[in-house]
DNA sequence: GCTACGATCTCTAGTCACTAGAGGAGCAAG
DNA sequence: CTTGCTCCTCTAGTGACTAGAGATCGTAGC
């Protein structure tokens, strides 16, 4: 019964997958490990409080350049938490901006479904909204002017997918 | 004045950018097209009308699975639209499964963000709650077991990320 | 001690939907 | 002819993993 666990009941407690936890090892989230004399990793209360912070902002949707910084503060308890609240306040403004975003998908994507009456595909208001600008309530794309003359010198922005 | 246009021509006046054209054509979603002489792809009607439909599935958050399958539906108006109802009815599902997760995410992001007092981080509610799964509210994660003798041999579920 | 089996190790490659960049060729204007 | 733009192909990189090969470790049963 020696010190530390073993990477499966790390996994198990922590919630992380094992190829997973390797991963936040080799990308540095978390620190290099005491290993067994036959080379397997070992894990401590400490890491495994940190593997649960990490899966606990995952789940919150910050990405892992977030999460590091995150981590650097929690490593830090004395600084300010300023910056912690900067970090959680970008994370709230992205997820307020999807919500929008998705709300408009989905009173769009219902237009399309609920005028669709299950005909053929020539009559098919999915595919008809789909191929037409015109039918279309989304405000992120105005068509470009049809004219070929008109130098629409407006970069071409990425199209925004709201996954 | 040959027939068809450039490809920047087709970029600007679809939305898409040269690259992500490129990437389409490579991966079946546009047809070999037509070259000059000195090999630049020659862009049509059709292809332009094609692209805005990619890219408008796309801005609804179809992937390009979907709307492969959407577009072999709309080469063939005559088959019964069920199909394409079923996707557009899928994806709606997806939208208003994000839709739940991030607004309860918006309501613990928000509940992180209140309670920090702009003290250290020793104080701070945001790292706080990251770190102690006691202070969540988070409906997705029951902390396993803390005895080592449960064997909790609940499947390790993928972290479910929120983005 | 031997064997079987699971857990673990490293390493590579694949996912999705692009994006970035190198290095070269076509093409029109000055 | 040169300049400058667009276009070509090809490779590699992104984020956050996931999947799989092939080797090794550790332990339980015999």
């Amino acid at each position: 019964m020696q010190r530390g666990m073993a990477i499966g009941e790390a996994a198990r407690q922590s919630g992380v997958k094992v190829p997973t936890i390797r991963y936040y090892e080799e990308i540095g989230l978390l620190p290099s490990l005491a290993r067994t004399e036959g080379n397997r990793r070992l894990y401590e209360e400490a890491d495994l409080r940190r593997l649960t912070f990490i899966r606990h902002a995952r789940e919150l949707g910050f990405d892992l350049n977030a999460i590091r910084a995150l981590l650097v503060l929690q490593d830090n308890p004395d600084q300010c938490c300023a910056a912690a609240d900067v970090i959680a306040q970008a994370r709230l403004a992205e997820v307020e901006r999807r919500l929008t975003s998705l709300t408009a998908l989905k009173a769009e994507l219902e237009r399309m479904i609920t005028g669709c009456a299950a005909g053929t595909v020539a009559d098919c208001r999915v595919i008809e909204i789909l191929a037409d600008h015109g039918n279309c309530l989304h405000h992120r794309h105005e068509r470009p002017g049809k004219t070929h003359l008109e130098r629409s010198s407006a970069a071409i922005s990425a199209v925004g997918v709201v996954t």
